[in-house]
DNA sequence: GCCAACGTTGGC
DNA sequence: GCCAACGTTGGC
């Protein structure tokens, strides 16, 4: 059985937010709309259902992982890629010629304290994380088995 | 609203 | 293949 792995994928609350996913159907959302080719490799290459997931929200007050989630559905082509009126569209990507990917997933339990961007910057045991690291603005990231549940301890009260 | 950092595009 | 211009991300 392949290993269990962890990512943190990150939104922008206001326009997808984790009770946007808890509200879905099954609480399952396709995660449409990546059109980075970094973010694609990590969802068409490495996740597996079961993968744990933790859910960021950028450009928020304040920036902080407010959720965790699963890997429900393994990729597959994203069909808004080809959709004229999707904000977005790319015309590289046709449905006999696929792109960009989604996975599915589904929210699991909203973290009782949210754990900030600052809280992860203040914690040495976290230092390496991507989210931390200047510039880095890809949105879905691989995390450690460690740096996971240490947000999650992070996450009670 | 600003702007640094980054990825992508396109001219050459 | 280089690299300047451009668009986007995302913290502040």
């Amino acid at each position: 059985m392949a290993e269990t792995k962890y990512w943190l994928f990150k939104s922008e609350p206001s326009a997808y937010s984790f009770d946007d996913l808890l509200n879905e159907p099954e609480q399952t959302a396709e995660w449409d709309g990546v059109r980075n080719y970094q973010a694609r490799n990590f969802m068409r290459d490495d996740m597996r259902v079961g993968d744990r997931v933790l859910f960021y929200h950028s450009s928020a007050k304040p920036t902080a992982v407010v959720g965790t989630a699963r890997i429900v559905r393994e990729a597959y082509p994203d069909a808004t890629a080809w959709d004229p009126g999707d904000k977005h569209y790319d015309p590289k990507s046709s449905p006999g010629e696929t792109v960009w990917m989604v996975v599915e997933i589904r929210g699991e339990r909203r973290l009782p304290n949210p754990v900030t961007l600052a809280a992860v910057k203040a914690n040495p045991k976290l230092k390496d994380m991507l989210l931390i690291r200047k510039g880095q603005r890809l949105s879905i990231q691989p995390v450690t088995r460690e740096e996971y549940e240490e947000i999650l301890a992070m996450g009670e009260l």
